[in-house]
DNA sequence: GCCGTTTTCGGCCCGACTGTTTTCAGTCG
């Protein structure tokens, strides 16, 4: 992906900058970093942006300017920077893989160049064994103690984890401090807290009048496999599953600040404290101070957001994608809750590729509070999943009826299918069996590599058939994994407005699919969103609060939630459609 | 190097923690 090379190489310059550091360059060093990260979180190819509008659709980024705009021309035009060549000839290090080392930045990295020679990470590895480091001025045995531990815990580092593995995590965490009888009040901020597909660290916030005691409680839980530093405020520690997090105890009188300012995330934040400054207060984490420095709030977060003549902000709408102006106009959307979501139209069992039998799946069902589920096996395409055929889906028709008897009311279940849609966008079965499905999610789930108007054809081809219900994991990305297929998701979604179809936000953690901006950018359209579970086995209706993450993180209201609604209304909607 | 319903020049977030320091620089979030 080339934004991410370019938003690394323009990092890379601002470390490169910030060693030779001027009063004036620390805020050369902020542009190119602001700009960083404004190209790393781009939904658009750059070149694609550029062929498109030129220099100036560039400057539309936010942060980039004249100056930053003609090195991203330099980059598209010619794949360099003759700046960072420059900076390079002074400095031939790889800074960025020496910065990813715990505790050492641009200046350390610089340093250890001229003093030893250190180009990489290699070189850094003889440096710190062979005890060449202590004896610098300037640097000591714990700095090459702590640089040995920095570069242990790259290699071990996971780096950023699935936030269905992350919450968990920090689940166990907070409730060990809960637990422990030392802690009053214990959250979950940070990116978790966000919903974020992937989460980089844990950040864990606590009030306590023993705060000495937490930490030490805190750097000796079992998930913890050491202590990178530890304060009486603040301790971060390395996790055995290969991440990093903090822990901060707060004074109650303080706690919404604090949840306000390391919910984050970081550019909300900004936004908000220049309200703040506009209206002649200032926020940090410790409060709301008006121009005398006195108090005006800081207990809960909806306390000072209201100070500051705003609305509340939902954490996972703080990415500061116009949710502050929205807030100032009071106007922030009632977004859809985990409690709003009524039943789950994607599952599996052990007839193909799920773990447990349909009972035992209605049984979670019923446990997780869902009125009904569809039950979507895969089709025989999916050879690795053991999709069935037509004969196979129904004689299990034929079974869920009988279930639908034996539960008598107590949950409903879904005829369904998840249908392969082929190369040429036809689906994977006769349509007389897929007619006799209450619910059929159609999936692409081969040939990832086909052109953009080829996928954008097949898909919206096989939306066109009017017998698919949802759109099944539209993207078909995999987080931290496989790249989205290319495709046209404005006019696949456009496609699903005119047919009637609902795309799915799979709410499994390692799709997440559609994410946040795509869900953001189809709901211009008049399509309902379906959170599902994808559930293939009977743990993983837990999932469900991950795919209504991402759906607050793409600002849906339950109204555009397509499985909002109890099962009386779903069984209508899902017979008007046949 | 960016940016502007108080500015086209003069600002640009800042506090916690650590190591190697006799007063602070570097890193991180």
């Amino acid at each position: 992906m080339s934004n991410k090379i370019l938003a690394d190489i323009f990092d890379e310059i601002a470390d490169l900058i910030s060693v030779d550091e001027t009063p004036d360059s620390r805020f050369e060093v902020r542009a190119y970093k602001k700009a960083a990260l404004a190209i790393g979180a781009l939904q658009e190819p750059i070149e694609q942006m550029y062929a498109a509008g030129g220099h100036d659709a560039l400057m539309t980024i936010p942060g980039v300017g004249k100056g930053l705009a003609d090195k991203i021309e330099e980059y598209v035009n010619t794949g360099k920077i003759s700046r960072l060549e420059k900076l390079k000839l002074k400095y031939p290090i790889q800074m960025a893989d020496l910065t990813s080392v715990q505790g050492l930045g641009p200046k350390t990295a610089v340093a250890l160049y001229r003093a030893l020679g250190v180009r990489n990470i290699e070189d850094l590895k003889k440096a710190v064994q062979s005890h060449k480091v202590r004896d610098l001025p300037g640097f000591g045995a714990k700095r090459e103690e702590l640089l040995e531990a920095g570069l242990q815990m790259r290699e071990s580092s996971k780096g950023r984890l699935l936030l269905g593995d992350a919450v968990p995590e920090a689940e166990g965490i907070v409730s060990a401090l809960s637990k422990s009888g030392l802690v009053d009040k214990v959250l979950i901020a940070g990116s978790a807290r966000r919903m974020r597909d992937t989460v980089g660290d844990i950040d864990i916030l606590a009030t306590s009048n023993a705060p000495s005691k937490v930490m030490d409680f805190f750097a000796k839980l079992p998930a913890v496999e050491r202590i990178i530093v530890s304060g009486p405020t603040k301790t971060t520690v390395w996790l055995k599953v290969g991440l990093s997090c903090d822990l901060r105890v707060i004074e109650p009188d303080s706690f919404g600040a604090a949840l306000q300012y390391f919910t984050g995330s970081k550019d909300h934040n900004v936004q908000v404290r220049q309200i703040a400054v506009k209206k002649g207060y200032k926020l940090n984490e410790y409060g709301l101070f008006d121009k005398k420095d006195k108090l005006v709030s800081s207990k809960d977060e909806a306390d000072i957001y209201e100070a500051l003549g705003m609305q509340l902000v939902p954490p996972e709408m703080r990415e500061a994608r116009g949710e502050v102006k929205l807030a100032l106009e009071h106007k922030i959307p009632t977004i859809v809750e985990l409690d709003d979501i009524f039943g789950d139209m994607h599952t599996h069992t052990k007839e193909t590729d799920g773990t447990n039998t349909m009972e035992e799946m209605a049984t979670a069902a019923i446990k997780a509070h869902l009125q009904y589920i569809a039950v979507t096996n895969h089709t025989k395409s999916l050879k690795v999943a053991h999709g069935m055929n037509d004969k196979q889906f129904i004689s299990f028709f034929k079974k869920v009826d009988e279930m639908n008897e034996k539960l008598d009311g107590k949950l409903r279940i879904f005829k369904g299918g998840e249908v392969d849609i082929l190369k040429d966008g036809s689906l994977d079965l006769q349509p007389s069996t897929i007619r006799q499905m209450d619910c059929v999610i159609g999936s692409v789930h081969s040939l990832f590599k086909m052109p953009e108007t080829e996928m954008t054809k097949r898909i919206t081809t096989a939306l066109g058939t009017g017998l698919v219900t949802i759109l099944g994991h539209p993207t078909g990305r995999e987080v931290n994994g496989r790249e989205p297929y290319q495709l046209n998701l404005d006019k696949v979604a456009e496609s699903a407005e005119d047919n009637g179809v609902a795309l799915e936000i799979d709410a499994f953690p390692g799709r997440l699919d559609l994410n946040d901006t795509n869900i953001m950018s189809a709901s211009k359209y008049k399509v309902k969103f379906s959170v599902d579970s994808d559930s293939h086995s009977t743990m993983h209706f837990g999932f469900l609060k991950y795919g209504v993450g991402m759906a607050r993180r793409g600002w849906l209201t339950k109204d555009r939630v397509f499985n909002s609604v109890d099962a009386r209304r779903m069984e209508k909607m899902l017979a008007s459609r046949k």
